[in-house]
DNA sequence: TGCATTTCTTTACAATTGTTATCGTTTAAT
DNA sequence: ATTAAACGATAACAATTGTAAAGAAATGCA
């Protein structure tokens, strides 16, 4: 999964912010291609990114981020295997990007931002969770009023198709449960 | 989520066997309810053991312990939380707990421990979301088909209608699914 | 062994979804 | 401003799933 806790562990990262370096990207920029290494933590300071897989030539959205969510394939970044998705972006953005190494060594030298990303990693593992049982307990229509109700700028922002497989249904069918009623 | 790694963590947890109790229970006893702070963690020496959720009054089971796992309302257990989920036991079972009390200050005390912790919480991340990529990617017969790959060990043990609801469908569309073709 | 419970299958029907395609509309880039 | 690309709605049809009910088969316990 990816890091995004809006404000909370970029205010810390503050501190190390010679070490990160100003990025301007056009919108459906492929930050990381899935299959490679992550090399790079990004910080979205303006704009919006999103995850994607490839199943069988078709896109899944997986997760987006917005202003002040941090990203990067954290599996990929913490244990250099090959990344499961790739990262793109949605808009145009500003990121501050950060490097593996770097970041490495901030995290093993300061022990109050280790258990800070320890703390951070178990709530992205309980949202990844709480995700999952959104797909057990709820159909489709259900699961597009949870997102409407928990995530509204989602919704707002976000082209419908991407919001689609991201729920795990064509835009058809989205499309479908918008218009009923 | 809940721990499970068979092999791994239990035979570090041998040198704190002291603090171990052991305990029979027949089938179908709840270890932990829906709602209650977690305040045990077990070890499932003989046995198999289920996570489920209520959705409407009915059960969703939303995963399987075997001999070798170690199972907890992790959420729960470390952060004081009531569990989002319940513990039951599917077969009469013998286990090996530990208090929270005990857990915890073995994992303080242990450096070397609450690395492996860390470690395992995240591997736990990762199958909790390539769980979720398989429901964003897969139909339910792709799913039913994926688990009898990569885990027959359920197929083989667990009823059915405990099966389909982990696989997000009925046990009328398991059934149908099954003798397709 | 016998009985009760649990488990699995099957049927019929309604509802939902996927697929493919077409067609306006909106958006973005030059 | 014009053109191309992206996006969303809709239609028709096939396939899948949910629901409710009934019954067969397997299991567990007295």
């Amino acid at each position: 999964m990816q890091m995004t806790d809006r404000n909370a562990i970029r205010t810390e990262w503050d501190k190390f912010s010679h070490l990160l370096k100003r990025q301007e990207i056009p919108a459906k920029t492929t930050l990381l291609q899935e299959g490679k290494i992550s090399k790079t933590m990004f910080f979205i300071e303006k704009g919006c990114l999103r995850t994607w897989v490839n199943n069988e030539g078709k896109e899944i959205t997986t997760q987006f981020f917005f202003e002040g969510d941090s990203v990067s394939s954290v599996e990929s970044f913490r244990t250099n295997q090959p990344s499961l998705y790739s990262i793109e972006s949605l808009e145009p953005c500003i990121l501050q990007t950060i490097s593996q190494k770097d970041f490495q060594n901030i995290i093993e030298n300061t022990p109050e931002l280790k258990t800070q990303l320890e703390d951070h990693l178990f709530k992205r593992f309980f949202q990844s969770q709480q995700l999952l049982y959104s797909f057990l307990k709820n159909n489709p229509k259900q699961r597009y009023e949870e997102l409407i109700e928990q995530h509204p700028h989602i919704i707002q922002r976000i082209p419908q198709h991407y919001i689609a497989s991201y729920l795990g249904i064509t835009s058809v069918s989205l499309s479908r449960i918008r218009n009923r009623r």
